[in-house]
DNA sequence: ACAAAAAACTAATAAGTGTTAGTTTTGCAT
DNA sequence: ATGCAAAACTAACACTTATTAGTTTTTTGT
């Protein structure tokens, strides 16, 4: 049979996660077999062992990518001297600009990290834990220094977290809503609230 | 071996769902085998059968009888004659009432809902969109009466929908917030905003 | 105490799982 | 053209899966 495509550049092992994600998204991890995954890239299941290690190896190359790419954006804002409200503002638009970009790779990363062998889970979960802490400590100085409202620090971690790792099922809108739209108002009302 | 335990009152098969919806949330429905739940209830997985008709039967009862409280839910709010603001809040309010009283079922439905068979990922799907437009026509209401800012009502829809749905991840901090918290402060956020 | 019903058991099936071993084909560099 | 490495193939493995059939045990109602 003929050699799984590799359009432009990469390597096929590339192509293979990228396929890898689509499928692990549209029907989660443990019900995508590898020969349908293998079916996706128009060869035999055996043949993908000539590139990957394992299926689980997949599931980690998907998590930690995406995982790395949340840590070195959450780095790079840190460092810069924004307000707390503009750095999180352009958190809240990394995550829609990630969302809209690497929609199946961050949503496995978001929805199918539980299937992640020890100790990738492990080191998984304290990548979202160093993730989240960097934002509560965000918002816990805001409040500090006045910018942001005296609520639950935890809360709003919680509700700004929660709020755009479902962006999800934006999809289906997406005739309705430019990107643009999308990341303004979402800034808006996790910001300043929607009532007037 | 011993029979299933029913504490209190409830069908046997009460208690299977219940377990189920435990395993389905914590290993996702595609990786739970029937082996595993039996071993929960203390019986071999054939038993199950005498009492429930097939593993996909367990997921359909989970998703709609929480499909169906929220629609129930949202049907008698939108009938009271509170202001949009005060229904919203009440919205907010029950989902996060409802992700703490029923975790495991609330979380199965949103998250394993893709693994339903035909008919009934189609007819729950129906259930979710009749439960989005709900939420979006009492969006457009606010903004056509001026109680909420001229946003896009999508968005709106979907920061909400995006945060209450994601509340499961509340559960690692349930130390640090208790539930009047997390529902005060969440509404505030949602609806207020957090910058001063 | 005894019959009937409920609910457990064991054994088995057919299909599907990830993965390996060994072999053949493909395509590029010389 | 030819040799070599890359990448495909087929066949097979040891397990696991949901589910059924048939049987035995347990509980319930009289």
């Amino acid at each position: 049979m003929a050699k799984i495509l590799t359009p432009k550049k990469g390597s096929r092992k590339e192509v293979i996660i990228e396929k890898a994600a689509m499928l692990f998204k549209s029907k989660s991890y443990a019900a995508t077999s590898m020969r349908e995954l293998a079916e996706v890239l128009g060869v035999e299941a055996p043949s993908l062992y000539n590139h990957i290690g394992s299926k689980s190896e997949l599931l980690q190359d998907i998590c930690f990518r995406v995982g790395n790419k949340f840590i070195g954006q959450i780095k790079s804002i840190e460092a810069n001297d924004d307000t707390i409200t503009g750095k999180l503002e352009a958190i809240i638009r990394f995550h829609i600009q990630m969302m809209i970009e690497n929609f199946n790779e961050v949503y496995v990363a978001n929805h199918e990290w539980k299937h992640l062998h020890e100790p990738y889970m492990t080191d998984f979960l304290n990548i979202r834990r160093s993730y989240e802490k960097s934002l509560l400590t965000l918002v816990i100085a805001g409040i500090d220094n006045n910018e942001i409202r005296p609520i639950n620090p935890y809360v709003a971690v919680l509700t700004i977290l929660s709020a755009v790792r479902g962006l999800e099922f934006w999809q289906r809108n997406k005739k309705n809503i430019s990107q643009k739209v999308l990341e303004d108002d979402m800034v808006i009302h996790l910001l300043k609230g929607i009532v007037n």
